[in-house]
DNA sequence: ACGCCCGCCTGTAAGC
DNA sequence: TGCTTACAGGCGGGCG
């Protein structure tokens, strides 16, 4: 579910809502989202009693930064969700985490597809122990790289251009929609191949990519149909209403009137505008 | 190096 | 009204 700009969004609440805080409880009621630890307790007892000092995203992946040094590492997989709750609101069924504040106040980990998880770490065994975080690719905000280095990046590789943007050792953070989205306004077919794009057509990319994700953010994200992504207090984003092709198969294009199709590219739903991209 | 398929899960919607 | 099937934002692994 969750991309760049809603794992973003996300880490812009926490930053404002539990920095600062002392977690006072842990309670782990659904153990597979604390998988990577042999036991739940192992990922309770290195949490509970420490303040959340810093929240830091790299991809789609969250990280809380503890005053013990210890890093909680959040992954929301297709539909984890992090809420923020006073503590007596209804559990959600598919709730398998609550953190307690001493001050008072939750945060709920619910996740119905259990993909997503959460595990305790240090800086220093980061790597070793999420080895695909030590594979990620390139931020396309926390990393400066410039349209020639990223045409360069596009240039070395020999791959369509979807399957490109949405491999996490290549950039990290785009998913299925945004990597619709991002063709679409650079004006690029998702099957062109990484190798053939002109100057211009990495310039337009590389705009395309930033503008598309920046715009993304500043309006909460995407929420699609079934109303999976919720920001940290439950609210839905709205760059829903600004999907060009995303979930628009048979719809007219905004800018040719044409029609939007809608194709699979590694498995995946692919929508794209077959006039305006090429 | 890449494309393609599967598995991991539950919920929802479409199809019969 | 059922029951069955396909599909959904994620990722990793295996195979050819």
């Amino acid at each position: 579910m969750p991309e760049l700009p809603e794992v973003e969004t996300l880490r812009r609440d926490l930053e404002k809502e539990v920095v600062g805080k002392k977690i006072k409880t842990v309670d782990v009621t659904g153990e597979r989202a604390t998988r990577r630890h042999e036991t739940a307790d192992d990922f309770v007892n290195r949490v509970e009693g420490k303040k959340i000092s810093e929240i830091r995203r790299r991809g789609k992946y969250l990280m809380m930064v503890l005053d013990s040094g210890d890093v909680v590492v959040v992954h929301l997989g297709m539909s984890g969700q992090l809420l923020r709750a006073k503590g007596k609101e209804d559990v959600d069924k598919h709730t398998h985490v609550v953190i307690t504040f001493t001050q008072g106040g939750q945060l709920r980990y619910i996740d119905p597809r259990t993909f997503g998880e959460l595990f305790v770490t240090t800086p220093d065994n980061m790597d070793k122990d999420v080895p695909e975080l030590a594979h990620l690719g390139i931020d396309p905000f926390e990393d400066t790289v410039s349209w020639v280095q990223f045409g360069q990046m596009l240039q070395s590789r020999k791959a369509k251009l979807k399957s490109l943007l949405t491999d996490q050792e290549f950039i990290a953070g785009i998913g299925n929609i945004y990597a619709d989205e991002i063709l679409y306004e650079a004006g690029l077919r998702w099957d062109r191949s990484s190798d053939s794009l002109t100057s211009q057509e990495i310039r337009r990319l590389y705009r395309a990519m930033t503008e598309v994700l920046q715009e993304a953010i500043k309006r909460g994200g995407s929420t699609l149909a079934d109303g999976g992504y919720k920001d940290l207090f439950g609210e839905e984003g709205s760059y829903q209403g600004e999907h060009k092709v995303y979930d628009r198969e048979g719809e007219a294009c905004l800018r040719c009137r044409g029609v939007i199709e809608k194709m699979k590219n590694d498995g995946r739903t692919t929508y794209f505008c077959p006039d305006c991209q090429v």
